[in-house]
Order: C-alpha cells, then sequence, then structure tokens
DNA sequence: ATTGTAATTAACGTTAACGTCAATGGTAAA
DNA sequence: TTTACCATTGACGTTAACGTTAATTACAAT
C-alpha cells in the first residue's frame, strides 16, 4: 500500500491528478484509519492503463467507461457475452491503429530516403 | 480551390475550427478577391496530417511545431541534415507506438480467451 | 507536547480547443 | 437590385483536465 504521494510520484503526475481521478470515479483507493488514501497494487495497474489510454488520444470520460466495463461483475452469462463482444470490438480498433502507424512510418521514411538523396547530391 | 464550408464538410469539423486553425498559424489558405479563404490541395494535405495527429494524442501545439519544422524552406544542407534528424526521431517514436499496440492487443486478446473460456464452462 | 511535513476537502483559477453570437460585408440567383 | 444565404472579425462562453490556495487534520520526529 503506498500513500498518494508515492503513488503521484511513481507515475510522474500531482496528487490532485490523483484526487481529480478518484472526483471521476476511474478509482477508489481505500482509506487508512486518519481518511488517508492508500493504494494497492490493483490501484497501480488501474493507473498503468489509464495513462496508457491517455497517451493514445482518449479522453478521461471514455477511460472511464473501458475500465469500468472490465469492472462489473461479470457473473452473469450476458454481461460475459456483452463484454467479450465489446473486447473484439476494441481489438479490431487497435488493429486499425497499427495500420494506420505502419502507414505514417512508410510514408515518413520514404521522404526521409528522398531527403538523404537530396543531400547526397548537392555535396 | 475550396471554400470553407466545403472544406469543413470534407473533415467533418466547423468553420470555426479551420478559423481557429488559422489563428493559431497551422494553414494559412490564400483569400479570394473578396477576402474569402480559399483552401487549395496543399491546405487539404495539411489538415489530414492535423487530423491524423490528432487522433493520436497530439496537442496542436505539437503538430504546429512538427508541420512547420517540414515546411521552412530545406535548401540549406545544415537545414536538410536537422530535417532528417528529426524525421528518423519520429520514425522511432513511431515504432516504439506500434509496439506498445501491438502488446496492449496481445493482453486484450488474452482477457478474451479467458472471458470465453469461461462462458464454455458456464453453460 | 511540540514542531514540521504531508494529507484532507472545498472552492476558485487556468488553459486548450473550440462553440456561439452579433454586427457587417460578400455572392449567387431571380 | 433585392432576397437569401454564406463569410468575416471580434468577443465572450464552455468544457475537460487539472493547478492553486486556504483552512483543517494526520503523522513522524524530537
Amino acid at each position: 500500500m503506498k500513500t498518494i504521494q508515492e503513488t503521484a510520484e511513481t507515475f510522474g503526475v500531482s496528487t490532485r491528478t490523483l484526487r481529480y481521478y478518484e472526483e471521476i470515479g476511474l478509482l477508489t483507493p481505500v482509506r487508512s484509519s486518519g481518511n488517508q488514501r492508500m493504494y494497492s497494487k490493483q490501484d497501480e495497474t488501474r493507473l498503468k492503463l489509464i495513462f496508457r489510454g491517455k497517451k493514445y488520444g482518449f479522453s478521461l470520460e471514455e477511460i472511464r467507461e473501458m475500465v469500468l466495463l472490465f469492472d462489473e461483475d461479470r457473473t452473469g452469462k450476458k454481461q460475459l457475452e456483452r463484454t467479450i463482444e465489446y473486447g473484439e470490438a476494441r481489438v479490431q480498433e487497435i488493429e486499425a491503429s497499427i495500420q494506420e502507424f505502419q502507414a505514417l512510418k512508410e510514408e515518413m521514411e520514404h521522404l526521409l530516403t528522398g531527403f538523404k538523396q537530396k543531400l547526397k547530391e548537392e555535396q
């Protein structure tokens, strides 16, 4: 169990950010006897997910939806089916993203080859 | 040459957005005789870049830096070298992103396999 | 027990990225 | 040329994602 300060340092964010994430229901650390937030290993895993989502342009609201969906009690068959469906759709999106990145990379490499050629010719 | 309305529709954004991009120096469409913005093919190419950047979480400021760098006069050898260096660094970043996405995808697929197994066992 | 540092809530402040509105001017069709 | 719509420039409004400050409480060390 880490304190809020330690957790903030681990992820390189402010304590305000962690409190804000709790405000909007992204995670709920337990409280100590003196009402202070204690962050578990699970909370850290959740935070990793959140920051990865952020890095790729998802809004906190979108991240919240994903996180909460994977957190609902998945006891019922219906719930399980919905989760699988949702998950597969997300995987599809990720595949599309990878394709786009690959295309972007090739485009840039093409540009760079041109520049290098130009540099050679100039000397 | 397209009007602002046509261009906005092409990209599915508001005209305000296009004017804002001009405000912050992201692109500078030429003006008609009556001072109205006219968007060229080049402007459209630039906009494609902008929206792709946005999709992957870059701020408009970051996008501006990239766009402007690739726009400076690349006549000098020094300029060309700088551009190549910058471009290669970006390609490295893109490769890292692809790796991360791949890992995320595998992680999700692993989760989904688990869920599917659970679903099978439940019936 | 005191002193210094860290945490709490509540509230207001800030910035990026637009939205909206008003007053005015341009343009195309009848 | 009038009608109707589209565009232009301010200027103020809005929302997400925090920052900052203040008043109060908890904890750790002396």
